[in-house]
DNA sequence: TGTATGTATGAACATACGTACATATATTAT
DNA sequence: ATAATATATGTACGTATGTTCATACATACA
């Protein structure tokens, strides 16, 4: 701890910041802030962020993520899956087409946030 | 590609699309996806996580942080240069204390934003 | 029923990543 | 100058993760 351990004084010092809620419990519930880590993990792979960057546009299939991207489609199945399972985007079946949404509008607001910070907006 | 391949008439829809700026070229530049896919990931760790909210209260010193997660002050290091690595926190030095705080105000937002999203706010 | 198409999934592999430990650097105090 | 404190960094190691290839599943069509 800072300045911890020179003096009986200081240890006083380092008593009462624990005690003002600062140093002794942790800023933010560890569930939160798991959770918060989780989904900020799944938006950072670059697959998976081009695949939610072009369902901010429109809803899609498989077949057309894959051609936009470039991927072969084993590869969007995978990572669709991931952001399925953090509901990041919804899916319907039209006969064997499945098509592709974005669950909320959060994300859309999560991305227009972080062009804001790498300066591309 | 959708139903591509059929019939000449298709392969002619499959043309259109292409030229209609939907498959043929990415929806959005590759560098700038790979710059939020990177933001994204580094923000995606619960030890940064927690880094950064702790620093979205109050300006800290790299022990209290450790102090404040319970974490070896060389993880919190280690952890700290991924950030300033991506302009996501700024230190000042004091002393031999160095300060670390938020970079910029967009951070805060995007985590306001995330917290929405999992339905914590 | 059999074939083709769209999608999902499993296994294997290479690589990236977070942490722990040791140690180096920087600054202050004695 | 030496010791102590705060921080940074290098290495090593175990694990997580994304992709590839093969294959399974589901639906439409002949």
């Amino acid at each position: 701890m800072q300045y911890g351990g020179g003096s009986k004084w200081i240890a006083v010092i380092f008593m009462k910041k624990n005690k003002s809620n600062r140093l002794s419990k942790p800023v933010m519930p560890q569930e939160t802030t798991r959770k918060l880590a989780e989904t900020f993990k799944v938006l950072g792979d670059p697959t998976r962020t081009r695949i939610i960057y072009a369902l901010s546009m429109e809803e899609l299939c498989v077949c057309d993520i894959a051609g936009l991207l470039g991927a072969e489609q084993s590869v969007v199945s995978h990572q669709l899956r991931v952001l399925r399972n953090m509901n990041l985007v919804k899916y319907r079946r039209d006969g064997r087409v499945v098509y592709y949404s974005l669950d909320d509008e959060h994300i859309k607001n999560l991305f227009d946030e972080c062009l804001r910070h790498v300066n591309m907006l």
